[in-house]
DNA sequence: CTGTATCCATGTCGATACTG
DNA sequence: CAGTATCGACATGGATACAG
């Protein structure tokens, strides 16, 4: 099982020995932006500022950092072309693909339940402020 | 379909118009604590302390706070029995329950991609270094 | 065009102390 | 037992200026 120094203290009371592994994908996957990247770049690759247009709110700072991140993990591909003026081109890897269907899960259920879970929000609301 | 005014702007190049309604859940699914939470109560209803005790690692403040979102949300019930000591326990609703799938989707996705992303992320360091 | 560097505001999280 | 209150450390995100 390789080397995976992630079991270095015997986990009594989780059969979630996994989190571990889950924990970071769960960081990426709630950030503000990286999601919407992928969604982006999931209908094909794109330059650094037909993204910056294309997501309408993402600052160059957020944009660069996400894309960075998401190229760490192996999720995004960066080509570059040494030309005049320089062209940089992001495609998603076969691992950024593979993680749309996932996310799309999840982005189908938050849509599925949103009613309800705003009703929820508005009774509890209501109730706090007696 | 309801009078949600999310339409407000003609997000012309985004087919992703729910993504308001994603973001939300997103932010809940990518925090620290709620899903581990969510994993617990599936297993069956808990006290207070005993979820302190179970996650290991959580301060009250932070299980508190949890809680106190799931609950708002609509994913979690809190039931209080004012006895001495009184005593609270927390259970899933059928909301909470309805969206352990998607997100075992994703931890199983996490999973089993996981040598992959540290291969990219090392890969990824190796480079920097130079 | 594609970034990096700074600065700053805000949010998140944890430790600690205290309460009914 | 089940919280609330407070504080401070740190991370996240945005605005702006500058650079190759």
């Amino acid at each position: 099982m390789a080397d995976t120094d992630v079991m270095d203290e015997t986990v009594e009371h989780l059969h979630l020995a996994g989190c571990k592994n889950v924990a970071p994908v769960l960081n990426r996957v709630g950030d503000k932006w990286s999601m919407l990247i992928v969604m982006v770049l999931a209908t094909g690759s794109r330059r650094f500022n037909e993204l910056k247009r294309e997501i309408d709110g993402i600052s160059q700072r957020m944009l660069t950092r996400s894309l960075r991140g998401l190229e760490r993990d192996g999720l995004v591909n960066r080509t570059v072309t040494p030309s005049i003026p320089p062209r940089v081109d992001y495609k998603l890897t076969e691992l950024g693909e593979s993680i749309r269907e996932p996310v799309k899960a999840l982005g189908d259920w938050a849509i599925e339940h949103i009613d309800c879970i705003r009703a929820a929000q508005e009774r509890y609301d209501a109730r706090e402020e007696d």
